[in-house]
DNA sequence: ATGCTTGCAAAACATTTGCACGCAC
DNA sequence: GTGCGTGCAAATGTTTTGCAAGCAT
């Protein structure tokens, strides 16, 4: 398997303790606070790495970097259009027959699936709320 | 609205052409078979406003580059994890009620969802059972 | 001792952008 | 004529990689 080395620790350190889905560079930034002579391309080689081992994943939301996250129990994700945010979604939303669908009316193996909802969090539709006060004059 | 231009047209004319999810380079090397003189960037200018028109669809699969397709119907996608090559599927395979579950339990605002499946296409099964022959000796 | 992992810097890539010119309106 | 779209090339931004040295096994 992998060896371990203080970088990679502190990578999956810092991954467990957000569930912001940070990028490359967040994570970079976090790590250099406790291991300052980190450089980016040791982040970038430990997510790869990472990923491979199934421990963590990347998603690319349809705007944006990539961004990662530790593979808890798996789950959807909602991305906020106005402020770009992205949260979890509890994977029971959409029962798990949909791939069992898919398998039977294409053929394929299916091994997983991912959904990205898109639309507008709870808190930017109170900005946008007050953004409009006035605007209907 | 946006102004015509034979660039613009060669562009929708190669998405519309097709269905296999091109990238940017792609369709850079299609359009380039009628208006040799046609450079990448006005590629790239030209999916940007499309999308922003919506007439096409930015996709990014979880691994690779962003990829583009006319948006006709809506539709989710299949990945083949061997040879990496991204399928339609019909939408009307998962009940669009998912969306106001997700916006009865958290409160936002959905305004669409996208499917992305893994697992291995068929013709990749085929070649897997063929290159497995003798390896179990 | 062996060889995986690192830091550094350069490279590779995808995508965007500034500019002067030309074409659509 | 106005100004949007283009080609070109340079810039930007992200991710990858070659190398020599260091550390885990």
């Amino acid at each position: 398997m992998s060896r371990r080395s203080r970088q990679r620790e502190a990578i999956i350190a810092v991954l467990k303790s957000t569930d912001i889905h940070p990028d490359a560079g967040w994570i970079y930034e976090q790590v250099r606070k406790v291991i300052p002579s980190i450089s980016l391309g040791t982040v970038y080689r430990n997510l790869k790495k990472l990923k491979e081992e199934g421990l963590v994943r990347e998603i690319k939301v349809t705007s944006g970097l990539s961004r990662y996250d530790m593979v808890r129990e798996s789950h959807y994700h909602f991305r906020c259009e106005v402020c770009g945010r992205v949260y979890n979604l509890d994977q029971s939303l959409v029962d798990r027959s949909v791939e069992e669908v898919v398998a039977r009316k294409t053929g394929f193996r299916v091994t997983g699936h991912d959904i990205e909802f898109r639309g507008i969090c709870s808190s930017c539709q109170k900005i946008e709320m007050k953004g409009e006060k006035g605007e209907q004059p």
